[in-house]
DNA sequence: GTCGGTCCTCAAGCCACACCGAAAG
DNA sequence: CCCTTTCGGTGTGGCTTGAGGACCG
């Protein structure tokens, strides 16, 4: 028996939505996700019947089971005798199909009319707006701190506060940033400031030079935490992408390394993109780890989801619906698997390497210069008289002049 | 191996005020 | 619609402070 519907509680839970972080039954489901026209974008898919709490991404056909990716690694695994077992990717959905439509979609699942139609679905019509927005994001805000990255970008903005920049934390990273190398090192030293800040409280648009910038150097310094995600060291940058640049890197063995997962880190990728790509092909414990870290995208889905938030720079082609609801992706439309997870990947190759090429010509021209936008400020700051480096009034005593490099006192 | 003290590095914050952009008249 | 005025927010640089890490006995 799995574990109740964190709706109503009182089903059992057969469906997780990542937008939500929750795990549903089939009739909450279509409740919840009917709301309204954003909550009708969730991406979901079944839980996985192992462990109860992460979303499956196979069917296990021998033991019937649908599993999340850790479950199945740990199931299917070389050294475990159910390696051979033969499995199906299990589809993501959105919208609010009828049981015939997940009947299709899931055709393994034999019995989904008569689960849908049970006592929880009553409650459609009656839905209040309190209700409503429990529905939609009660579970969400509940399950922050669970979340090291949140796809929904209310979430974004509420969950887990101390990943992100504050918006004078921005100014002043920006400010410390144009100090060289020093910056570089000091950032490389506090990855929690590598989350996510919104394009709104940076005041940036996306075709501004520092918006450019910002995700550029963003992107570096996590490619340049490989060591820690890939437990491998690399004290050469170098010697991780060898001659072929970020090309290389996609090179790695192990089943989570496929082509398909190339391309979606590279389309979007991220930090957190690169560890779940390696996770396969660490141990257990690093795989649970990775799962906790990051309990909305544990399966091959999350890849894309995730890493819109600090490569969009490069794509240039990401939209601000990409940030909201990481279950909206066209690409995750029922009846088709996240094309990553096929051979198959439908970015093309070209596109691929015109993005390396834009990583590449980006990295060689980058600056860490100090950037003065206001040049008459810096003028007055220039000329400005303080006390101990502060600024002090007109007329006040002072003890530095920057003018004549004289004290007052 | 652990503890306490010292030294060093670095991010954050402070300050005044001209400038900027939006809103109002 | 255009111009002027008002007003709140922002950015600027040198210095201090406190936190945290490194080092040593």
């Amino acid at each position: 028996m799995g574990y109740l519907c964190d709706f109503c509680g009182e089903q059992r839970s057969m469906v997780y939505c990542r937008s939500d972080a929750a795990c549903l039954c089939l009739s909450c489901d279509r409740s919840v996700h009917s709301a309204n026209a954003l909550s009708k974008r969730h991406s979901r898919t079944l839980v996985c019947e192992r462990c109860n709490l992460q979303p499956a991404f196979v069917r296990c056909v021998e033991e019937n089971l649908s599993l999340c990716q850790n479950c199945d690694w740990v199931a299917h695994s070389s050294f475990n005798s159910g390696s051979a077992h033969k499995t199906q990717a299990v589809n993501c959905y959105s919208g609010c199909p009828s049981a015939d439509e997940l009947s299709n979609i899931w055709s393994f699942l034999l019995d989904l009319p008569s689960v849908v139609d049970s006592t929880c679905e009553q409650g459609i019509g009656s839905m209040s707006i309190a209700d409503k927005s429990q529905a939609n994001f009660g579970t969400t805000t509940g399950s922050n701190n669970q979340q090291g990255l949140c796809s929904d970008a209310s979430t974004l903005k509420q969950g887990n506060k101390s990943n992100l920049w504050k918006g004078s934390a921005v100014t002043k990273a920006d400010k410390k940033r144009a100090d060289g190398n020093r910056q570089i090192e000091s950032a490389k030293a506090t990855p929690t400031k590598m989350g996510f800040s919104g394009a709104k409280e940076l005041n940036l648009r996306e075709d501004d030079d520092y918006y450019e910038d910002f995700n550029m150097d963003e992107l570096d310094l996590n490619i340049e935490k490989y060591e820690e995600l890939f437990g491998v060291g690399h004290n050469d940058p170098q010697h991780l992408f060898n001659d072929d640049g970020i090309d290389s890197l996609f090179e790695m063995k192990g089943p989570g390394a496929n082509s398909s997962c190339q391309d979606a880190y590279l389309a979007e990728g991220s930090s957190i993109g690169l560890e779940n790509i390696a996770q396969p092909t660490g141990s257990n414990a690093a795989s649970a780890d990775s799962m906790m870290s990051c309990k909305t995208e544990p399966n091959a889905c999350f890849a894309r989801q995730t890493s819109n938030l600090s490569f969009s720079g490069l794509t240039g082609d990401s939209s601000t619906g990409e940030y909201q609801d990481c279950g909206a992706s066209p690409m995750l439309v029922m009846g088709e698997p996240p094309p990553w997870c096929t051979p198959e990947s439908s970015l093309a190759s070209s596109t691929r390497s015109s993005a390396v090429q834009r990583y590449k010509d980006k990295k060689k021209t980058r600056k860490f210069e100090k950037r003065v936008r206001y040049a008459t400020r810096k003028a007055r700051a220039d000329v400005r008289k303080r006390v101990k480096g502060r600024f002090v009034k007109a007329g006040d005593a002072f003890d530095y002049d920057p003018m004549s490099q004289t004290r007052s006192f």
